[in-house]
DNA sequence: CCACTATATTGATGAATGTCAATGTTGCGG
DNA sequence: CCGCAACATTGACATTCATCAATATAGTGG
């Protein structure tokens, strides 16, 4: 490594100062899975459901019908909202009971702000 | 129409009651599109440069080299922003800036409270 | 009027996604 | 042990989406 390469700094300013590196690519990539977890009208509404619930949860039989959605597509639905750590599952017996994670969507709105 | 049907409540709580009518279809559907727009880590860091901006815009020649994006990509997300009401844009002369819309971003906080 | 620059639009392509039918798994009652 | 009910998983299919290359549009300067 004899001769180093005389790299230009290549300083046309010719728009706008280029401004702090802002959000890094991981950062944004967790914080978009996040939003796509909420972007079906399907998953709001079962969410909106399970907050909406007197007992604060709710099993599979109770979402399939109001959302006129197959049982299959709606555990399909469950699990991307567990996944996303908005929904909490538990089992007991036969039913699986979904309830809110509490804190978690007043977490989403502190992502907004950290952008 | 003489003979009313005789249609049965069809009272089976097997499980839990039926919980309030919570988000309906069409809201929800609303309510999803925004955060699609929100569902994409190129599209956040859009946000987050066009947020950082000193001047409080920024052009696309600024945006497309910190993405590692080509051009038509980087016009294509900045449309998917503006249409979901969360930047504006305003053309001046050869250059296009994008800016933040005032209080967007708080207001979707306040779709997830309204869940 | 003619290049040149910045941005938008179009068309195509591969990847991701929502949905369902069919099947698998688990727990309960007889 | 057997059958049933609740839920999960798999595979397939159609749709949507992110990306790029190519092209179109609009504004600027000569």
């Amino acid at each position: 490594m004899s001769s180093l390469p005389v790299l230009e700094p290549v300083v046309d300013t010719t728009c706008c100062p280029p401004a702090a590196p802002a959000l890094g690519a991981a950062e944004a990539q967790s914080t978009a899975a996040v939003f796509k977890a909420l972007a079906d009208p399907n998953r709001l509404r079962l969410l909106s459901i399970v907050k909406a619930a007197e007992s604060g949860e709710s099993c599979v039989c109770d979402l399939t019908q109001p959302l006129d959605l197959g049982q299959p597509t709606v555990s399909h639905h469950l699990k991307i909202l567990v996944d996303a750590g908005l929904l909490h599952r538990e089992k007991r017996g036969t039913w699986a009971y979904y309830s809110l994670v509490p804190g978690a969507l007043e977490r989403i709105g502190e992502l907004l702000e950290s952008l």
